[in-house]
DNA sequence: TTATAAAAGGACAGCAGGGTCCTTTTATGA
DNA sequence: TCATAAAAGGACCCTGCTGTCCTTTTATAA
């Protein structure tokens, strides 16, 4: 399971991208609003997500948030590198230090198979082909629809 | 991921069912240094989970940790249950207070299969089956081979 | 050039999970 | 029957993630 902080990552990235494609630069207060995630909280978010450069920002009047011409593509995996590391993409299931193919906890290879597939999603899937389907609507962002 | 408390459970009940095939009753101290697991703590869990009885002990003298007559198949999603909740097989990826087959996130469908596949992996895993892999030499309970 | 709107940043507060310590209860073997 | 070995239980501490608040910096529009 993502931390919190990676779903509001997440959620925030997708809501600029459909921002960004309407032409517009959402700030903070949107943002929140509208993944209905604390304002402060979210803040701190974006924040590090421009300071790793995943998204770019603008201040000052008729700033806020986007993503430039290098920023197109943002796997969900880099959001959760730099957001929780990949620790989670590694670890043994059964909690032990040294668990791998020769030396393999009892749960090993079945407990490979879920995290490596959750790794190919993470990687395939990205912030535009999440938007996508909001797009078309096929998913929704939020609870209630507007 | 499990909590660190669950994956100290599992490895716990694991040693007691090692230890109760070779007709013995580990005790707090024995089971924590052979799963590598602080004392206290370990104490704590395993009170947790014969409180739900999930497991037995035996107070006094010659006491100890062990599976009754009753105790025998314990499958993995019964300690998960008792220890964290079953959150994590519901829970929707993407953090989506109503996200469903009918109101889905953009990352349902595909985070559905590997959660599903990881619950019938926990349905599936018993305890005793686990313990039988190591048993045989299938696996390992720790880092160091002792 | 100045008021204002926005992000950036630092300090700190709250809380749950992880972890410890000490006391109480219970059983048993000498 | 009593010393001892063991689990049970309660109170507490610590750390990291979640979250807030306030100040600073920066850009722009008037």
């Amino acid at each position: 399971m993502l931390a919190k902080s990676t779903e509001y990552a997440i959620r925030a990235l997708v809501y600029v991208q459909l921002k960004n494609w309407e032409g517009k630069r959402p700030g903070v207060v949107e943002i929140a609003r509208e993944i209905e995630a604390p304002e402060a909280f979210s803040a701190k978010i974006l924040q590090t997500l421009t300071r790793h450069q995943l998204l770019d920002s603008a201040k000052g009047r008729g700033g806020g948030f986007f993503f430039n011409d290098e920023q197109t593509e943002l796997s969900l995996y880099k959001i959760i590198h730099v957001m929780e590391g990949d620790g989670c993409f590694h670890r043994c299931g059964f909690g032990l230090k040294s668990c791998n193919n020769e030396n393999p906890c009892p749960l090993h290879e079945q407990y490979k198979v879920v995290r490596d597939s959750f790794y190919d999603i993470v990687r395939k899937e990205t912030i535009q082909s999440l938007s996508e389907k909001i797009k078309k609507g096929e998913a929704v962002l939020k609870r209630s629809i507007t």
